[in-house]
DNA sequence: TAGACACGTTAGATTCTCCTCACGTATCAT
DNA sequence: ATGATACGTGAGGAGAATCTAACGTGTCTA
């Protein structure tokens, strides 16, 4: 039986189990940026980059703007709040969760 | 080049991805459960469910307790703290659901 | 002790993922 | 207009991930 879809990652999950994607998120945080920039500190070609970009914003993690010849990306929160609240139902993150936040902060400031 | 070590994932991130593998951690979530009654409602046989805990196992998500012929898993919840922490950094939780988890405090001290 | 049960493990095939290379399309600068 | 710049896309292959089937080990029961 041939497969069914397309394949390839389709949730939000998928898309932080790659190390590469979670640099790129982490850059993101710090608000838009173009994609040489994004591919600037990156191990891996700026064609790579592209393909993990199209990725996350398939899955709807990243969103883009386009100005001129460049593309600026940027976070889409609210697809990463699935992952904040799935983990919040399996790890009851509200009562057994809240002193070892305390301590990740200081473990990560 | 081959692999160096062990294979496979070897992060947190990485367990996550799977769907099986979240089925079976929400399962684990209401407490020690045993591998039969984990691969019960799974769509893939034992052997496969007996493969994803072994991974897990090995990034530290779960762990074992054998009794007698069976083997009771459980959660290992420090190290889903990690993926929380690294949402936190790069979602600004703080802003959007802190003020929550305060009223939730005052609410119940 | 014999057989059922609860698991783990390995082997092997199949499917995904991820990368680089090469090329195509706009846009800007001169 | 010409060339450089900023990106995207597709092909193709290497390696990783995942599944089932078959088998091995220890434990319980009759």
């Amino acid at each position: 039986m041939p497969a069914a879809g397309a394949p390839g990652i389709d949730d939000v999950f998928g898309v932080l189990a790659h190390p590469v994607r979670r640099q790129l998120l982490e850059r993101l945080a710090g608000g838009e940026r173009r994609v040489t920039d994004l591919a600037g500190p990156v191990a891996v070609s700026r064609s790579a980059v592209s393909q993990h970009l199209r990725l996350m914003r398939s899955v709807g993690v990243v969103a883009e703007r386009r100005a001129g010849r460049e593309r600026y990306y940027r976070l889409e929160r609210d697809r990463l709040g699935e992952v904040e609240s799935w983990l919040m139902r399996i790890d009851r993150f509200w009562e057994r969760g809240f002193r070892r936040l305390g301590e990740h902060l200081d473990a990560h400031p």
